[in-house]
DNA sequence: ATCAAGATTACCT
DNA sequence: GGTAATCTTGATA
């Protein structure tokens, strides 16, 4: 018996109900390839957005040029520019038309590393020592794995970025809590980490 | 045409 | 702890 090789999510893993997708998709492998390097990490922070009765999402107002990715099926990735500097990348969810996405917000390096490095810093550094400031963040892990508004649009059912399957968290290693950063929408508990992960944003 | 806010980050005290 | 940086988008203050 050969180990078992880790298997791409598919489209149906996607097009479920959106926090069933956002919590199962903590621990999944997000993998980027790039000039026939792997760029990879584990996801440790996402949050939730959906386009009906959140008022904190891009689409709550209804399909504009930046958003219309999130309108697609499920499985595809939309990255939007934000703050002048930071792009943020997010995993289309649902079905058609719908405006659903996960917001990634934090990986854990697992392939790649020196790469990662480069792209944050501009140069390679020997004996990196903080290595979660790396992509314990929405924008930092964009950077680290070159991903932009080029990206958008993306089907991660194809080869370029997509995600590996990984065996379902249980639910005592997850936590949650509330969205950070937005100011319509507050309460909603729709912020999932991976309890004690170094990687994860903020506390 | 104009303007304020924004799914943030880095750097300061 | 606080805030400047920076520019695109979407609403029209």
């Amino acid at each position: 018996m050969t180990p078992n090789k880790p298997v791409k999510l598919n489209r149906e893993f996607y097009t479920r109900n959106l926090l069933i997708v956002a919590r199962e998709l903590l621990g999944k492998i997000i993998v980027k390839r790039s000039g026939g390097k792997i760029l990879s990490g584990k996801i440790v922070e996402v949050e939730a957005y959906h386009g009906d009765y959140d008022q904190a999402s891009h689409a709550f107002r209804g399909k504009t040029k930046r958003n219309e990715v999130m309108f697609n099926e499920g499985g595809c990735l939309y990255v939007y520019f934000t703050y002048g500097a930071h792009f943020c990348a997010n995993i289309v969810v649902g079905k058609k038309g719908k405006g659903i996405a996960v917001l990634i917000r934090a990986i854990e390096p697992v392939e790649g590393i020196d790469v990662m490095i480069k792209n944050r810093f501009g140069r390679e550094i020997i004996q990196y020592k903080e290595k979660y400031s790396l992509t314990n963040g929405p924008g930092k892990l964009c950077q680290a794995l070159g991903i932009n508004t080029t990206h958008n649009g993306t089907d991660l059912t194809g080869n370029e970025i997509f995600i590996l399957d990984q065996p379902k968290l249980k639910g005592k290693e997850i936590g949650v809590g509330k969205r950070i950063g937005i100011t319509r929408s507050v309460d909603l508990q729709w912020r999932f980490f991976i309890k004690d992960n170094s990687f994860v944003s903020r506390k």
